[in-house]
DNA sequence: AGCACGCCGACT
DNA sequence: GTCGGCGTGCTC
C-alpha cells in the first residue's frame, strides 16, 4: 500500500510513502514520515495500492484512529483553498497538538463518561430557518447558555482566545460536563476531549480556533463567541477568520449555528441584512448617558477636558470605578480647530504620518505627500499628530485627583507574576487607565464612568476597520457602566456615526452609514482585500513589481503598486478583488509562489481577508 | 518549513 | 588555516 502524506509545508502536493506490511491505516490519521532528514510528523490524506518500490516506508503511526472525516479533509480543503495555504499545514493547524505516546492510552481515561443523549427538539428555541443565529444586546451570553443547555444537543463553543475559553468551559460546566480542545489545557487532555466528542461522550466541547474541525455530529451546535474579535484570526495557519471557517461547516453540516456579538462584525451584520443570518436582539436595557466632549477648536494642552474631570470627581465623590480609555498609537494627522483628519482622496482612510520622514502616507495605495502648512478642510494651521499615551493620561489624573486610587493596565505587556499584581491592582484601584484589554477585568455595570481621552486617534488609524473598532471598544465600554453611569467621549468628530448610534444605543445608527463607506470605497464585505508581501534580499529586488506585473491582467482585480516597508525589508501590495479572490489570486502567481520557483525570486506571502493591518 | 550544501569574512 | 554567515535547492 502507498500513503500521501501533507506536511505542515508551504508544499504544494503531498508526498507518497510505503505503508509497511500489516498497518492499517486511513485518511485522517497523522504519522511520522522521512522528509529529508528526521521523520516528521504529517497526515495521510490518501491510501492506495501500490507496491511503493523506490519508495521510502512511513516511520510510525500518531493518531491509532482517524481524527478527520473524509467531510472534515473537504472542509479543511476549502480553508487551504481561501488562505491559498498548503492543505498539510491547514489541517495539521486544526488538530490537538500530537502527544508523546501517541494518542493510544486515552480511550477511556479522562473524558466525563456522561454520554450525550439524542438531539431532542424543542420547539420554542428550534429556530425553522436554519440560519446563523447573531446574538445581539444585553443578556446575549445567558441567552446563549439557555439557547445551548435548553434541550440536548452537544454543541462545540468556540471562544477568541484561552481566556474566555477557561470562562465558557466553567459556565457551561454548571449545566453538563464540558471537554475543553484549547492550549489552555494539557495536550493529552485535548487530545481525549477529540475522542470524547467523536464517540459522543461529551455534550460540550469549549476551545478556540484549532477546534474548528472538532468532531459534532448532526443535530449538534456550533457557537462562536464574540465574532467581530479580531482574535478569531490570529496569525498563523489556518489564516482564515473562526467565524468564516465556522459558518462553512454549520452549512456543510446543517449544523445549527449561534453567534454573539455586543456589536457585530460589518461583514455580520451585512448577512443579517440580505436574510443569510437571522439578527436576534434583546429589548433595550439600562444604558448610561452619552456625553461628547468637544475638543475642537480647544488647545489640548490637558488630557482631560472639563467635562470629563467633572464627571471624574463625582463618580469618585459616589464610590464608584471610572475607566480610562487611552490609545497607543500616534499615526495620524488631525486638525485641533475643525477635528479633520488627513485622509487619502482615492481610498478614504486616514494617512499614516511620518514624524522621520515628516510626510503623510496611503498605507493602501502607497501615495505620499508632504505635511500640508494648512488644513485642507478649514485652512486651519494647527495640525497636530495625535497623542494621548497612557502615562501622560495617568500624569494628568494624578495631579488633578492626587488622593484617588489610580492604576495603569496593559495585559498586553502585563504577563505572569507581576502581571498578576497590576491585575489585582488595577482591581483594586478607583480609576483605571488603559486601552480596550481593561475592559475584560470588569463584567455588566461594574462602572461608574468611562471616559475617552481621545478615540479620534483609533479613528485615525489608517484601516478601513479603524470605526468599526472604535465603536465596538465605546460599545463594550458603555455595557459596562451601570444605567446610572456616564460615558464621556471626548472628540474633535463630536457628529461621527459611532458617536452618534452609542448615544442611542441604535446599534443600525452605526452600521447603515458604515456599510454606506464600505460600499463606495470599496472594502468588506463588498469586495474582499488581500495583502500580499514580498520579501527584498538584495537579489531579489525586482520580484514585488514581477507580482503586481503577473496580477495586472486578472479579471475583476484592482491591484495598488507595491509600497516599500524598509524596516521590515519587504514590499507590500494590497489587492481588491470579488467573492472568488483566491481562486484568481492563486491562479495568476502559480508559478510564483512558494513551491517550485522558490526563494530566489523572493517570499511570496499572501494574506487574504486581513483583519489585522501592518504598522 | 526544515535542513544540507555551498561559497565568502574575522577569529580560537 | 577553520568557524559560520545565509543564499539556494530539495524533500516521497
Amino acid at each position: 500500500m502507498i500513503a500521501d502524506v501533507a506536511f505542515d509545508a508551504p508544499l504544494a502536493s503531498p508526498f507518497s510513502y510505503r505503508v509497511p506490511d500489516g498497518w492499517i491505516l486511513s485518511p485522517g490519521q497523522r504519522v511520522l514520515a522521512p522528509l529529508k532528514g528526521p521523520p516528521r510528523v504529517g497526515l495521510v490524506v490518501a491510501v492506495r495500492d501500490g507496491a511503493g518500490e523506490g519508495l521510502k516506508p512511513l516511520a510510525r503511526i500518531i493518531d491509532p484512529e482517524p481524527l478527520l472525516t473524509p467531510e472534515q479533509l473537504d472542509l479543511a480543503r476549502w480553508v487551504a483553498a481561501e488562505t491559498l495555504a498548503s492543505f498539510g499545514s491547514t489541517c495539521l493547524a486544526l488538530l490537538p497538538p500530537p502527544t508523546e505516546r501517541g494518542v493510544g492510552g486515552a480511550r477511556r481515561g479522562s473524558d466525563t463518561g456522561t454520554p450525550a443523549k439524542k438531539p431532542t427538539r424543542s420547539r420554542e428555541l428550534e429556530d425553522a430557518s436554519g440560519l446563523p443565529e447573531l446574538l445581539t444586546g444585553a443578556g446575549r451570553e445567558a441567552r446563549l447558555i439557555a439557547l445551548l443547555t435548553g434541550d440536548q444537543a452537544p454543541a462545540l463553543v468556540l471562544t477568541p482566545d484561552v481566556e474566555s475559553a477557561a470562562r465558557w468551559a466553567q459556565r457551561l460546566g454548571k449545566a453538563a460536563p464540558v471537554v475543553r480542545l484549547d492550549s489552555g489545557v494539557p495536550d493529552a487532555e485535548r487530545t481525549a476531549a477529540w475522542q470524547a466528542l467523536a464517540r459522543g461522550a461529551a455534550p460540550y466541547a469549549v476551545g478556540t480556533r484549532s477546534a474548528l474541525l472538532a468532531p459534532l455530529p448532526p443535530g449538534g451546535r456550533l457557537a462562536l463567541i464574540d465574532e467581530q474579535e479580531a482574535a478569531h484570526k490570529p496569525p498563523g495557519h489556518p489564516r482564515l477568520h473562526a467565524r468564516e471557517v465556522a459558518l462553512e461547516r454549520a452549512a456543510r453540516q446543517g449544523l445549527r449555528t449561534l453567534l454573539t456579538a455586543g456589536t457585530p462584525s460589518v461583514e455580520m451584520w451585512w448577512r443579517a441584512e440580505h436574510g443569510s443570518a437571522r439578527l436576534t436582539a434583546a429589548p433595550k436595557a439600562a444604558w448610561p448617558t452619552v456625553a461628547v466632549a468637544d475638543t475642537r477648536g480647544i488647545a489640548r494642552r490637558e488630557a482631560l477636558t472639563p467635562t470629563l474631570a467633572r464627571a471624574i470627581r463625582e463618580t469618585l465623590a459616589a464610590g464608584r470605578r471610572v475607566f480610562l480609555g487611552v490609545s497607543r498609537l500616534t499615526s495620524a494627522l488631525g486638525c485641533d480647530e475643525c477635528g479633520a483628519i488627513l485622509k487619502c482622496a482615492d481610498c478614504a482612510i486616514a494617512m499614516a504620518y511620518s514624524p522621520a520622514a515628516r510626510g503623510l502616507e496611503c498605507r493602501l495605495c502607497g501615495t505620499t505627500a508632504g505635511l500640508p502648512e494648512t488644513c485642507p478642510a478649514c485652512r486651519g494651521r494647527r495640525l497636530m499628530p495625535f497623542g494621548w499615551g497612557a502615562e501622560r493620561v495617568e500624569h494628568a489624573v494624578r495631579r488633578r485627583f492626587a488622593r484617588a486610587r489610580i492604576a495603569r493596565y496593559d495585559p498586553d505587556i502585563a504577563r505572569g507574576r507581576r502581571g498578576e499584581a497590576q491585575r489585582d491592582a488595577a482591581l483594586a484601584a478607583e480609576v483605571v487607565i488603559g486601552t480596550r484589554g481593561v475592559l475584560k477585568l470588569f463584567g455588566p455595570a461594574s462602572l461608574g464612568l468611562a471616559g475617552f481621552v481621545s478615540p479620534d486617534q483609533m479613528l485615525g488609524i489608517p484601516d478601513f476597520r479603524a470605526a468599526e473598532r472604535t465603536f465596538a471598544l465605546l460599545w463594550a465600554a458603555a455595557e459596562r457602566v451601570r444605567g446610572d453611569g456616564a460615558v464621556i467621549v471626548q472628540s474633535q468628530n463630536p457628529t461621527h456615526h459611532a458617536l452618534a448610534a452609542l448615544g442611542k444605543q441604535d446599534l443600525s445608527a452605526f452600521y447603515t452609514p458604515e456599510m454606506r463607506f464600505r460600499a463606495d470605497a470599496g472594502y468588506p464585505p463588498f469586495r474582499r482585500l488581500a495583502l500580499i508581501t514580498v520579501a527584498t534580499g538584495p537579489a531579489t529586488g525586482p520580484t514585488a513589481d514581477a507580482v503586481a506585473s503577473a496580477l495586472a491582467g486578472a479579471p475583476g482585480l484592482t491591484v495598488y503598486p507595491p509600497t516599500p516597508d524598509r524596516r521590515h525589508r519587504v514590499h507590500r501590495i494590497v489587492v481588491k478583488g470579488g467573492p472568488d479572490l483566491p481562486r484568481v489570486l492563486g491562479e495568476s502567481l502559480r508559478g510564483l509562489l512558494s513551491d517550485g520557483a522558490s526563494r530566489s525570486r523572493g517570499i511570496i506571502e499572501v494574506e487574504v481577508d486581513p483583519v489585522e493591518w501592518p504598522s
